[in-house]
This record gives C-alpha cells, structure tokens and sequence, in this order.
DNA sequence: TAGGTTCGTGGGTAGAAGTGGGTAATTATC
DNA sequence: GATAATTACCCACTTCTACCCACGAACCTA
C-alpha cells in the first residue's frame, strides 16, 4: 500500500490533560517513519472518532484529493471537509500533541480517550463510544465473517 | 500536482478590522512558499467565497486559463470573471491582508470570517454561508460516498 | 532485588500570534 | 497645486502556545 514503515497496533488510554494535549504511545512514536518529522496530521475519522495520519501517509491522501475535478461543486465540497478539519501536530520533547477542540468535540472526548492502532493510521476515541460502537457492530457478526472469509487471514 | 511546499489545512475564524484587514493564520503563512514572496492571489471563488491562491499557484492558474479555446464566448466571459477580480496582495507584518471591497462584497463577509484551508489554496467565507452551503451539499450524502469508495482514503 | 532508564502526566514561562490603532507616505480630487 | 482620502508601515496590548523542567510510576537490566 505505502512505503513507510509506519505499522500502528494496539490500544491505550491516556488521559487529555488540562491544555488539550494527548500523549501519543511510545510505541506509536517509535512506529512513525522519521520522514514524518514526528508530525501527524489529525481529521475527523469516518466514525466519531478523531484520525491521525502519519505526515507522509497525509501527503498520498492530499495528492489524491489535488487530482479530483474541483469543477464539481459536490466534490468541492467533498474535499473541503475533509481538509477543513485537518492539522498538523508535531509532538513535543514529551510525546504529547494538542489536540484542536473542533476535534475532541466531534469525538465527544472529555478527560479519558483511547488511542488505537489502524495499522496505517492511529485512532483516538471517547472509550464509551468505542464500547458502544463495537457492541452494536459485533451483533451483527455475520458481515464481519464474510470479511474475514474475503481476506483469508 | 505542483512543487511547491503549499499545504493549507484546516479552519480559522479571525475578524475584519475597520481597515478591512484580515490576518492569515499563522500557519497558513508557514505553508506558504517561499516563492510566493508573501503573497497571494485573491478572486472570486467558484463558490460564494474568496480564493486565495499563492502567487506560484496562480501563476499555473494563468496558465491553464490562457490555454483554454478563447474563441468560445462563455470561456471567455469565465476567464474575464476570474481574472478582472484579481489582486496580488501582500500581507504585513503582523501577517494581514486588506481583503478588496468587492470581494468582500462578492463573499458577503461583515466582521467575522471563516479562513478555510484547500490544500493548494485558501477560501475565505462569510461563516453562515459556508454553514449553509456545507448543510445543502451534505444531505446529499450519496455523491459523498461515491467520490469516497472512488479514492479510498 | 536494586538501580537505572523510560514513560505518562502536570505545570511554568518566554515568545509568538491575533487584534486594535496611529502616523507618514502615497494617491486621488477639485 | 492644495487638500482630502487612501494606503502602507509601525507600535502596542492581550491572549495563546510551544517549549522547558519536574515528578512519580512502570519497566528493564544486571
């Protein structure tokens, strides 16, 4: 898919401290490819969640929004959206990024979040609505069966 | 797409002053190439907004219009209506520009406005315009999809 | 198990950023 | 050519943020 060496796995709960600022997971830290400058790029997620791209896997998703026909007022739109919410954010000597308070509002993030791994890509989540998510999704485990039979792992 | 470092993300909404200035944000002139000796573009958008375009943008921009076939009377009226609105402008030391009464006017922008990054190029709004806009566009979520399963972020 | 190192979290501070306004130079008007 | 209007540039104030130091807990190592 890519060619960092980015491989993002597991899944931890922080807490946000008092400006906003989250640490990221060492082990996290220790995954992001060096040509990422210690620097994520952070959107609203397609579930409720909050996104963080490695600076480099940003730059593909850019490059493929850049070659869209911006002549269509729908995909205008489309691209502003995403791009309207996103930020850079470099960690500091701590590890730590401040997250923007449009994107712990739409995460519905208060003190507690859980930072998950997406191989490519990390996640970051109010733990309750993680919970709820999974919970509803797992019911239906059927769809999920005929993923895993797709791909064979 | 293009080779410069330009990368504008994210949203800000700053004031006009009485001087009909308005700052750009401090990381959108960060983004800014070099290049563009401090500069962009502002015309009319192809929505209700202001574009900004860095000055090296724009100058692909030139390009492109004055590619287009001149002989057609509605590719002319086009290039005429986004040419005739632009002016270069420079921001000062303290990172402002004084936006054109016109297009202040084109993009009904009072006191407050939204400064939205487009990755190659910026968008100022009126904010309840963009509000509008984003609600119209995101009832028809369908398109959405479509152009999403397209580039599969 | 003892010591050292790393990790997560809290907080202080200097500098930057956003905003308002003043003054001098430039341009326009009569 | 004098005056008015506009514009460009600078200074000032408040708020915010990036960066630094610090501490306790957990982990690893010998």
């Amino acid at each position: 898919m890519d060619s960092t060496g980015n491989s993002f796995t597991g899944s931890y709960t922080y807490t946000l401290d008092a400006k906003g600022r989250i640490n990221i997971p060492a082990k996290m830290r220790k995954a992001l490819d060096p040509a990422s400058d210690a620097t994520f790029v952070a959107t609203r997620g397609n579930d409720a969640c909050i996104t963080l791209y490695p600076a480099t896997v940003w730059k593909q998703v850019e490059v493929k929004l850049l070659a869209l026909d911006k002549g269509k007022p729908a995909i205008r739109h489309y691209i502003r959206n995403i791009v309207r919410h996103a930020e850079a954010l470099q960690y500091d000597g701590q590890g730590r990024v401040p997250l923007p308070a449009g994107l712990i509002d739409y995460a519905s993030i208060s003190k507690s979040a859980e930072i998950v791994g997406m191989i490519d890509r990390i996640e970051i989540w109010n733990p309750e609505s993680l919970k709820a998510l999974e919970t509803r999704l797992t019911d239906d485990s059927e769809a999920l069966e005929n993923i895993a039979n797709e791909i064979d792992i």
